[in-house]
DNA sequence: GACCAATATTAGGCCATCCTAAATCGGGTG
DNA sequence: CACCCGATTTAGGATGGCCTAATATTGGTC
């Protein structure tokens, strides 16, 4: 079985499918129907019939009613979904004025249309970074993949001072309201305050002090303490 | 019926056809069957039946048996598609180092992907120019075109002096070839020699002396005489 | 160890798009 | 002016991808 074949030729929603799984367990741990379902907001019957196909072209390995894991081959053309997506986004802001929260969209379609040539050709001019504009690692051509380990403000104790890393890119109001406070990876945060029972945190940048709820204080990933 | 709402949601395919009936008859004149088939590469009853849907949602008008005719409507997108690849094809050659002849087929993709928004944001950073680099003048987001009016290299005289204008692009290979004589819009070109009988045309460009087949000068439009 | 709720899969349809094979139309020729 | 050939359309079928409704499995609870 020819791989590169396999791969060269995937139809958007097969992208799409392998991107999900990908993103569900990057560690490999398998994924559920029901999960993919959610996040690509299709019914769990599609998904059923698509992970069936899927693994009949050895992209996924599937264990009925257990969950899906990606195999090396759909592991791989995950990954360059996610170098493409991330590397369209570090293009689209730094060339051509999109915003943080506004280059998702864009960029998921794009995706799906640029060739390998084009995405080099981005990669180049941008430098070859290893980072998007959301803190997220670019798979290198190779598949490689530089896995920060980080954590969530909300975990850091009062008193501790981190550099903010990485911020989840899933949902643009949540985006564009992050974007609003300055806070963006490379930002230095002090922990001020922290409400038991889920309540607020409070936090110092730059100068200012900023209250951050806990559904924020989640997906604001910031580097381990000793890394500062 | 919101024109609006039906040009938004446009599928790649249905997009394809209105470019290539576009493409077919600029001027209106009907476009037959077998026309779009051969430009797109599908067969005649599939073109017969998408003719048949399109004309029902108001972007063509089809006579049975005689041919069809964009609407206003499917002028309007047909356009929008013809203004994404041009402006596409331009940003690709200015900035991202492609070459006049390998850029078609990247635009041919992503003008189906681009928003409105990256298409001006391009059109903004190549300062809103009103010609491709292969010479096609870009529709204006209004739906205007300033069309050029254009003969052949080969219906030239003897003995004249000419701008290189326009270079159809739908080759490739014949474009590398074009590219490698160092022929590109704004080249001056004087006639020299022409063969009876569709032979060869003798001309000197920039000092050096080229021999053109027939069917290279049918496809190197130059300015009108008085135009230079 | 039987049952229930949550989760997953199968069954059966729909739509867009393509195809090949078979009918049909229409304009020029004998 | 009847006929025929090429162009076109209709018929019938495949595929990919989605859906809802019905069925099956699993794992925990009494």
């Amino acid at each position: 079985m020819n791989a590169a074949l396999v791969t060269e030729s995937l139809t958007r929603s097969v992208e799409d499918y392998l991107k999900a799984i990908y993103r569900l367990s990057p560690s490999g741990r398998p994924a559920s129907t029901s999960e993919i379902a959610h996040l690509l907001e299709l019914s769990a019957p599609s998904v059923s019939g698509m992970v069936k196909r899927l693994s009949e072209q050895g992209l996924l390995e599937h264990v009925p009613y257990k969950g899906v894991q990606l195999t090396a081959e759909g592991r791989r053309a995950a990954l360059r979904m996610v170098r493409r997506h991330r590397l369209i986004e570090s293009y689209l802001v730094d060339f051509l004025g999109y915003s943080w929260d506004t280059v998702h969209a864009e960029a998921e379609r794009l995706e799906h249309a640029v060739s390998d040539t084009l995405v080099e050709r981005m990669a180049a001019a941008l430098g070859h970074p290893s980072f998007d504009p959301h803190g997220d690692p670019i798979p290198a051509s190779d598949g490689s993949i530089a896995e920060l380990d980080c954590i969530p403000l909300s975990d850091i104790p009062v008193g501790r001072t981190v550099e903010l890393r990485r911020v989840d890119e899933s949902e643009p109001e949540r985006l564009r309201y992050i974007a609003s406070l300055g806070l963006r990876p490379g930002a230095v945060v002090t922990v001020t305050d922290r409400q038991p029972f889920g309540g607020p945190l409070t936090v110092e940048s730059s100068g200012e002090r900023l209250i951050i709820g806990r559904e924020l204080g989640q997906v604001l990933l910031c580097a381990r303490e000793n890394e500062r």
